[in-house]
RNA sequence: GGGCGGGUAGCUCAGUUGGAAGAGCAAUUGGUUUACACCCAAUAGGUCACAGGUUCGAGCCCUGUUCCGCCCA
């Protein structure tokens, strides 16, 4: 070994191993291999972001699988790619301009899209560079980007057909429109949320046949008033008895099948119902069904709008009015549609209030909100105000309120898209892991709404749609020369681009080469697996079950694996206006304090510059990390994040757990180059089968328990299970491996115990090291195929670790009986050590080991192994068999016997007796447990026998410790009088 | 309003058809014996949120209560 491998340092060697990889072509798969296909095409990461914490589990996930089938010797392909992401990238780049004191209205469109391509490269070029720091094992000669040649073909095509197919539209609808982004949003890009505010009652006055106001009016409420300068219509409900009565006899019904604690509410709903049916309200509702057909006045602007009668107003709720508007209110948009009522648009794009406003024109929402409620009530028509909570949709992508509003996009038809992949999922073409995922899908789905899909933005694909001066529509794939309607020259483009998620929904397929047939895309469709966060289940999975089904007949992947959220230690989500985005890079290579300041600082977006809140934010981390974030590897990362995996839905990071794992990585380090490569020579030592005749209880032990960790660590990764894959490589290497196997080696290593068991005991650990950095290698990669190029081996083997096979089950032994013998010499030594530690032995001090036991069987393996009771493992110079309890000493029950350590001159006995004490106790509770079990006759008679079996042989040993263990505290009680 | 997930050791979390409560970190005591102090040995720490139920047997299944979080409307 040289020199320079005697400490663990990743960052020495990680970056040389993945260049060496991607230049040796490794990662490269075939388009025609007779090996079966395994493909995961990348969820493609925003490319001007950066990536966090929840991209490194992502992508240390589908690494792992994609490793682990490689070594199983499928053809994988793991195809990587960036997302052009539309609204985000514009508004990075749109920023930067500000700052540059320019904007992209001034630069002009093809001028702006030149400095966004710009942008796309520097900030692409990041993540795939944090992609390969993370050990990726991505196909890089097939990276595509959203906005490649081919991939927007793609988008054109799907496009074109949907349109031909009657899937696609154009119209004048009611969307979410963010003021400051300036464009469209989809439903799932707006979030909603609570706000405090006001229900504020305003008085409609009822006007007569000649149109002036009379003394009467109609009360609606709103916690949004500034509408009202939209309103075209009041709605009431034509038959509020007959409703009420309806209500009144279901509430009856449900309250009789509810539970116990639902009672209390239901009873309060009903008589709340019922109450509605008393007078004067009663009244009051009929009243307002009589108006329907006249007009009431809409007060601040002069209009007269009709009273309508529509099911839409509830006579349970509030005044049983309702005013209507449909330019500004998804319901009563419906109510509008329904009663063919008028409908106003009241919001310029930027959120300001527009000509059809009057004296409120140019208001901001808010501004206009405060100035009607004044006017409203300087006039008289405001009833009352009343606090209420209400939610209001904000836009995903910059926090700004969402208004709904008029506006002509296009749309698509999701419905019957949806229907397909719904049945796909129910039929198991697709399946959702974990499970409970299938409902939120089917959820979904079912309730789907049009998709809009147009945006008012310049990054993107621009909608291949093309308008005559005849108002004509020419929908091509190819810029058209003429209208294909009217034959007009006069054609130009739509300005618009298309939601980024449309180009996302068909990277399964649009990565592979469609629409052209290309053998990438035989090969590879369906791919193997789609792996990502449930948060973007709807925006992408759903999505692409749609198109994929549509498009290619067939599911877009086999099987849906969701995990979990990265949040940070106080559970909040990864954010970057939070402040607490940690760059896996750091955690990797280790970053100062100051500089790791410095970097938040950066990201952090312009509303955060205000000073107090960047200050807050600054000091949290001041206080998180105070020494910064310390080095910890690729591969410490990597195998957290393994064990993270098994989360339901959020992933605390936790930076000790990151150190934690870090340890077993220096373990694997120190024990492979400081316990096993010193004792091979140039040539590889035969393997354990040669010596199968000569194989110790302690050899056959580990290899019985390798044996058993490939296993488990293959059945684990079938299902997902990469914690418990994980987990078990863990176990078997520290504590069963290091623990155990390597100290019992020593006397082997370094005795005299002649050249035959050291060579056998070297080509054990030989096997032991390969086998591991086998199991090892698709969650730690870098140090597993550092130490396994260390191993030397016949020259035909694989040239990378990454590259050679994965071992399977069938490939090693079992012995059940070595690792059930090997308890017996594991239940000594730890006796040993236990009566030691107890008694304050001095560590310096040797001891005399006495056993006695009359059964042959545990006499025999105890003495074949007593070289490895007596030594340094436990400071004991002589083990002897005795038939006889010795005086004076400590005692400790093993399975089929006892062990005894004379006390004499080394401690007093006052502490020997409290540790029998102790360990009295616990075995009396046991036992006790054990014999109410066995006493019960109905366990008796119901339990399975093998469940008795076990419990009668549990109790014999606890009642034999018991024994033991009062035989040698009334030896001592004798001895102290 | 509808739905989903969670409450297990001081902290972060495992616990796969119900059959002896686990890991890592932190803690206490002792230890540099020739892989490792990113270590070793020993020890302590849990009414598995609460209340019922099913069962021979419940952290796990059922019902209810409560707290936290998320999604949808």
């Amino acid at each position: 070994m040289e020199t320079d491998m005697k400490d663990y340092n990743p960052l020495e060697f990680e970056e040389n191993i993945y260049s060496w990889w991607e230049e040796s072509g490794f990662f490269k798969a075939s388009d025609s291999s007779d090996a079966p296909p395994y493909c995961i095409v990348i969820p493609p990461p925003n490319v001007t972001g950066a990536l966090h914490m929840g991209h490194a589990l992502t992508n240390v996930i589908q690494d792992t699988i994609i490793r682990w089938r490689r070594m199983q010797g499928y053809n994988t392909l793991w195809l990587p790619g960036t997302d052009h992401a539309g609204i985000a990238t514009q508004a990075v780049v749109e920023r930067n301009l500000r700052r540059e004191g320019t904007s992209r209205h001034e630069l002009g469109r093809e001028r702006f899209l030149e400095e966004v391509w710009k942008w796309k490269e520097q900030y692409g070029a990041r993540i795939t560079g944090q992609l390969r720091r993370l050990g990726s094992s991505l196909d890089w000669s097939r990276e595509r980007f959203t906005m490649d040649e081919g991939l927007s073909n793609a988008v054109n095509e799907v496009f074109v057909r949907l349109h031909e197919q009657g899937l696609l539209y154009r119209d004048n609808r009611l969307i979410n429109w963010c003021p400051s982004c300036r464009t469209a949003l989809s439903n799932l890009e707006v979030e909603h949320e609570g706000h405090e505010g006001n229900f504020y009652h305003i008085n409609y006055p009822v006007v007569d046949a000649q149109g002036n106001p009379t003394t009467d009016h109609v009360t609606v409420a709103t916690t949004r008033p500034e509408t009202m300068l939209g309103d075209t219509a009041v709605a009431v409900h034509p038959e509020p008895e007959k409703a009420l009565t309806d209500k009144i006899r279901k509430a009856e019904k449900d309250l009789e099948g509810s539970s116990e604690g639902e009672r209390p509410e239901k009873e309060a709903q009903l008589s709340a119902l019922r109450s509605r049916m008393e007078e004067p309200v009663l009244s009051k509702l009929k009243w307002l069904a009589s108006l329907i057909g006249s007009s009431v006045l809409l007060p601040l602007t002069g209009r007269s709008i009709p009273v309508v009668g529509d099911l839409h107003a509830d006579p349970a709720l509030g005044t049983g009015a309702v005013k209507i508007t449909p330019g500004h209110d998804f319901n009563d948009f419906e109510v509008g549609k329904r009663q063919q009522l008028e409908r106003i648009n009241i919001l310029n794009e930027d959120g300001s209030l527009n000509e059809n406003c009057g004296e409120y024109a140019g208001l901001s929402v808010l501004d206009a909100r405060l100035r009607v409620v004044e006017d409203l009530t300087a006039q008289g028509y405001l009833d009352h105000t009343e606090p209420r909570d209400h939610e209001v949709g904000h836009c995903s992508r910059c926090e700004a309120v969402v208004e709904p509003m008029l506006s002509l996009q296009w749309f698509v038809d999701a419905k019957p898209l949806a229907e397909k992949a719904v049945a796909a999922v129910r039929e198991k073409q697709t399946e959702i892991i974990p499970p409970m995922w299938e409902k939120v899908f089917y959820h979904w789905m079912e309730n789907i709404e049009d998709w809009c899909v147009s945006r008012q933005l310049w990054w993107g694909h621009r909608i291949p749609a093309w308008y005559c001066d005849h108002g004509h529509i020419t929908v091509a794939r190819q810029t058209p020369s003429c209208c294909s309607v009217c034959g007009d020259a006069s054609v130009h483009q739509d300005e618009d681009v298309l939601d980024t998620w449309f180009s996302s929904a068909l990277w399964p397929f649009s990565t592979l080469g469609w629409p052209e047939e290309t053998p990438a895309l035989a090969t590879f469709y369906p791919n193997a697996l789609m792996e990502t966060g449930f948060d973007i289940l709807f925006f992408w999975v759903a999505r692409m079950m749609m198109m994929g089904i549509h498009f290619l007949d067939e599911v877009p992947f086999k099987k849906v694996f969701l995990h979990a959220m990265v949040r940070d230690n106080e559970g909040r989500k990864m954010s970057k206006s939070l402040g607490n985005t940690i760059d896996p890079l750091d955690v990797i290579a280790g970053i100062s304090l100051p500089d790791l300041l410095a970097k938040v600082e950066a990201a952090l977006p312009p509303e955060s510059e205000k000073e107090s809140r960047k200050h807050r934010i600054l000091e949290g981390i001041s206080k998180k990390y105070p020494q910064g974030i310390e080095v910890h590897g690729t591969d410490a990362l990597r195998f957290t994040l393994a064990v993270m995996a098994a989360q339901g839905r959020d992933v605390k990071l936790d930076m000790a757990r990151i150190s934690g794992y870090r340890a077993f990585a220096n373990k694997i380090w120190q024990a492979t180059t400081g316990m096993v490569l010193p004792h091979l020579g140039d040539v590889r030592p035969p393997s354990p089968h040669d010596w199968q005749e000569k194989l110790e209880l302690t050899d056959r032990w580990v290899l019985s328990r390798l044996s058993t960790t490939v296993g488990e660590v293959n059945d684990h990764m079938e299902e997902f299970r990469l914690n418990d894959a994980a987990d078990s490589i863990y176990r078997f290497f520290w504590h069963e491996f290091c623990d155990w196997y390597l100290e019992l080696a020593k006397p082997n290593l370094y005795g005299n115990n002649g050249d035959d068991a050291k060579e056998r005991t070297v080509a054990v650990l030989c096997h032991v090291t390969d086998t591991f950095l086998h199991l090892l290698h698709p969650f730690m990669p870098f140090i597993s195929e550092k130490l396994w190029g260390e191993i030397p081996r016949a020259g035909s083997g694989a040239p990378s670790l990454m590259v050679s096979s994965f071992p399977a089950r069938s490939n090693f032994p079992s012995f059940p009986d070595a690792e059930d013998d090997m308890e017996h010499v594991k239940q000594a030594i730890m006796a040993v050590r236990a009566i030691r530690g107890e008694n304050s032995v001095p560590p310096g001090s040797w001891v005399q080991l006495y056993v006695h036991t009359s059964d042959t069987h545990t006499r025999k393996v105890l003495e074949e192994n007593k070289a490895y009771l007596v030594g340094y493992l436990t400071r004991a110079n002589d083990l002897v068999f005795t038939s006889e309890r010795p005086a004076r000493c400590a005692a400790s029950p093993l399975r089929g016997g006892e062990l005894f350590i004379p006390l004499e001159g080394l401690v007093d006995f006052a502490g020997e007796i409290l540790r029998l004490q102790k360990a009295l106790k616990k075995s009396e509770k046991d036992l006790e447990s054990i014999e109410k079990k066995l006493g019960n006759p109905a366990f008796i008679a119901k339990a399975p026998p093998e469940v008795i079996a076990e419990n009668r042989a549990r109790l014999e040993e606890h009642q034999s410790r018991v024994d033991k263990i009062r035989k040698s505290l009334e030896h001592f009680e004798e001895m102290v009088n």
